[in-house]
RNA sequence: GGCGGCAUAGCCAAGUGGUAAGGCAACGGUCUGCAAAACCGUUAUUCUCCGGUUCGAAUCCGGAUGCCGCCUCCA
């Protein structure tokens, strides 16, 4: 079994060959620093994030570009009305997304480069396009010129033609056809700007990612992502760019994540619905939203409500609740040193058996085009398998049974980290868990306590009416008892 | 106007020719003083609709309907 994947370029699942085996270069476009980033960015990270695991898992070596947009309108417009210069305000969001991400648990990729920090390669690249005549310069703008280009069109699957008959772009006088783009623009008053043989200007938003994937990744490299709005015409125009320049193919294999929808609307600033990662943190465990946003294969759609974070929210404590169990299980000083998998019999040979099954489960779902849905399933079938196999053991755990239990654990958890999940420790989990809840709803922790106290007392003297009284009450609160032998715990719906 | 995607149970969601994963929710059972959690069982004879190909289709082809995206900054 091998690799595969739908590759953008071609419209079909390919199988996945590096050129060089074993090694694999991969670009992915990043955040322009111009704002807080929303959870459609968050899904893109988190996607190519896992990508990113995966292939390491695989065993490739990866070389993970994502590139940081530190210079471009956006910026400049928000500094200027801040009275700001476009550093102090790019430095301030890169600082923030690299927070953002540190929290979601998304892995740094190995080079960050800035847009900034690659001018000259870019003032290089123009000039090469210009001297092969895939670029015409006027009045200090210089603009790649699409018609030079026979394949413009194929990754976004369009034609010129097509396009200009919808005819839904400006009208450029200074332009010989409507869809060229600026590799270089002068830059205004006030403006941020570097020399350059066209004069004072700064660079066009797309020349930036054929630079700094050249001289990270080389003229030709094997993986190159975004968010599927980026295909066109961001993505078309690098390949534009930089496979008239090199006359080298550009990026092998393309891979575009799928939207976010807020209650089934597109997401955007204009309707108000974006939704920040901080936001999202604040009511709940990072895991959260990567189960949620992993439970969907990565190309479609997903909406993003309250109702469906919540079910992820479900989700994700049934896989810390078999955690905790193993974890408590395991606290008792028992000597499993002696045990080997092969001398394993009855049901703990049975249960062992079908945890060592999971690993290749799991990567035939990944294999298929990174089916993080399909490979999630097969995690929550050894979940309701190790459950049960507790339910089996009752309370009486022998050293081999803790041996097996131990294996599921560590196979959930090298399994969970390739996906991002299971990184806490579960206690850890369950405390958070339950202090955010508090915190979102706005309950009172002393008087739970007191009333869990009186209920403890009224259980005492079998006053079981009083007992499920205020069990009752607190429940309404959404507060949920678990009664054991010794104690009686507390968490919230 | 051009290009493209999607439609699977109450909800979310896998499944691309061999007889419908998984999660959430609900209900019944076991356990429990009662609960919670967990386990067992039930919940789509059927995959928007209509035709076609095939021994066989949720999966392929044609058509209809509905929803959505891109073509303009956007992850």
């Amino acid at each position: 079994m091998s690799l595969r994947f739908y590759n953008t370029l071609t419209r079909q699942k390919e199988d996945f060959m590096p050129r060089d085996p074993g090694a694999v270069g991969m670009y992915v476009c990043g955040i322009t620093a111009y704002d807080v980033c929303h959870v459609g960015h968050a899904r893109s990270a988190v996607v190519f994030d896992v990508i990113y695991r995966y292939l390491k898992y695989r065993g490739y070596n990866v070389n993970f570009v994502k590139n940081f947009t530190d210079v471009d309108d956006k910026i400049i417009a928000r500094a200027a009305s801040q009275g700001l210069d476009i550093f102090q305000v790019s430095d301030r969001f890169i600082k923030k997304h690299n927070d953002d991400m540190d929290r979601l648990g998304v892995s740094r990729p190995t080079v960050t480069p800035k847009a900034t920090e690659n001018i000259k390669g870019m003032i290089r690249l123009i000039s090469t396009l210009l001297e092969k005549g895939f670029a015409y310069s006027v009045e200090g703008d210089v603009y790649f010129s699409v018609e030079s280009f026979p394949n413009y069109g194929r990754l976004s699957g369009r034609r010129l033609e097509d396009m200009e008959a919808g005819a839904r772009v400006e009208i450029d006088e200074r332009k010989r056809n409507p869809y060229d783009f600026a590799l270089w623009k002068s830059s205004k008053e006030g403006e941020p700007w570097w020399d350059s043989p066209w004069g004072r200007g700064r660079p066009g938003w797309h020349i930036e990612c054929s630079v700094m994937s050249q001289r990270y990744l080389g003229d030709t490299f094997d993986i190159h992502g975004g968010g599927e709005d980026l295909i066109f015409p961001h993505h078309e125009n690098e390949i534009a760019q930089s496979e008239a320049a090199t006359g080298k193919p550009f990026a092998r294999y393309w891979i575009h994540n799928g939207f976010i929808k807020v209650d089934n609307e597109k997401m955007s600033k204009s309707l108000g619905n974006v939704c920040s990662i901080e936001e999202i943190l604040e009511k709940y465990h990072p895991e959260v939203l990567r189960l949620f946003i992993l439970q969907s294969h990565y190309r479609s759609y997903i909406d993003f409500t309250e109702t469906s974070l919540q079910e992820a929210r479900a989700g994700l404590e049934r896989f810390y609740a078999v955690m905790k169990g193993i974890k408590d299980a395991l606290s008792v000083d028992v000597d499993c040193s002696q045990i080997m998998p092969r001398n394993l019999s009855g049901l703990d040979h049975e249960i062992y058996e079908k945890i060592e099954t999971l690993p290749e489960r799991f990567v035939d779902s990944m294999d298929d085009d990174f089916n993080t849905a399909r490979a999630l399933g097969c995690l929550f079938d050894v979940v309701r398998l190790i459950n049960g196999y507790f339910a089996e053991l009752k309370s009486a755990c022998s050293p081999e049974s803790l041996f097996v239990l131990a294996a599921g654990r560590s196979t959930l958890k090298e399994l969970g980290k390739v996906l991002g999940l299971l990184a806490d420790d579960p206690d850890d989990y369950f405390i958070a868990d339950r202090n955010r809840e508090v915190l979102k709803r706005g309950l009172d922790v002393a008087a739970i306590e007191s009333l869990i106290a009186e209920r403890s007392e009224a259980r005492t003297q079998k006053n079981w009416g009083r007992a499920d009284e205020i069990r009752k009450s607190l429940a309404e609160r959404g507060v949920i008892l678990k009664d054991s032998p010794t104690e009686t715990l507390w968490s919230v719906a």
